[in-house]
DNA sequence: AGTCAAGTTTACGTTGACGTAAGCGAGACG
DNA sequence: CGTCTCGCTTACGTCAACGTAAACTTGACT
């Protein structure tokens, strides 16, 4: 009669397969091949997974990510830029130019995106004035 | 020793397959592929395709499409809202609120795309401190 | 002990978006 | 006239990103 236990002590700190996939609205056929991809590392307690905060913030980038079009190869290393080991002053300084050319990429989306939302606005105002004209041809005919 | 002619006056209006290849940068197949996928309708002349105005404002629209990671489907359904034949007055209360949605979709985008470009430039302000540091420990051990 | 849900691995299937190859037709050039 | 170069159609191939099915463990509850 009890809520099923987890067995552990009600960790805020890691997440099973399936809190993951309620939370971020995913199959775990999805966790586990971005596992086998190298996008995620969760920890194993025996067989199971359990996810940490660091997973969840990648997966959070992954996702985001999708939604912009980026294949999964380039989320991964776009993920690595986030991962700063302690490194060589050649490999952070390499690291710096990649993310500046990845900040222009995102920022040359963010004009197109703009012009976009331009454009539809434009044809939303078209289509207003066409349905304003039905709507005086009415008037006129009354 | 001539120019090779196109047959026809040198026609601003159309294009031929290969010249929008060359000022869109895709291949031949794609062009093809997105008309068999009704994305785009070139006219025939003879056998061959020629590309209008209209079709090269819509493959604008549809690569931008792509790069923001929209399906072709998806894409497809979008340049319908940029087809105003002479509809009826539910139809065009439809589309409004179709874009609208569209729209609202865009505005989230740019939205998760500003965060984006704030946690990237975040992220380099790291590397640089980390650079700095080692540039420190450099100056203080001459 | 039984069984039932959840998770795991392995492997094959699927869908979208093209690539690639084969074979044909038509215009341009020597 | 022969051959090249484009372009066309048809059809099979490919790669990424998962879906789906099968067979097995494991912990939890009755």
């Amino acid at each position: 009669m009890f809520m099923k236990m987890t067995g552990d002590l009600m960790d805020a700190e890691t997440m099973t397969i399936r809190e993951m996939c309620d939370a971020f609205d995913v199959t775990p056929r999805t966790l586990r091949f971005y596992e086998s991809k190298e996008l995620l590392f969760p920890i194993r307690e025996g067989q199971k997974r359990l996810f940490t905060k660091r997973d969840r913030a990648r997966l959070k980038l992954i996702l985001r990510g999708k939604r912009f079009g980026f294949s999964l190869e380039e989320i991964r290393q776009l993920l690595e830029l986030y991962y700063l080991g302690d490194q060589q002053e050649t490999q952070l300084t390499r690291t710096l130019e990649v993310a500046s050319e990845r900040l222009d990429d995102l920022v040359r989306r963010r004009e197109e995106l703009d012009e976009a939302i331009g454009e539809m606005k434009q044809q939303m105002g078209l289509v207003e004035d066409m349905l304003d004209d039905i709507a005086s041809k009415r008037q006129q005919r009354a």
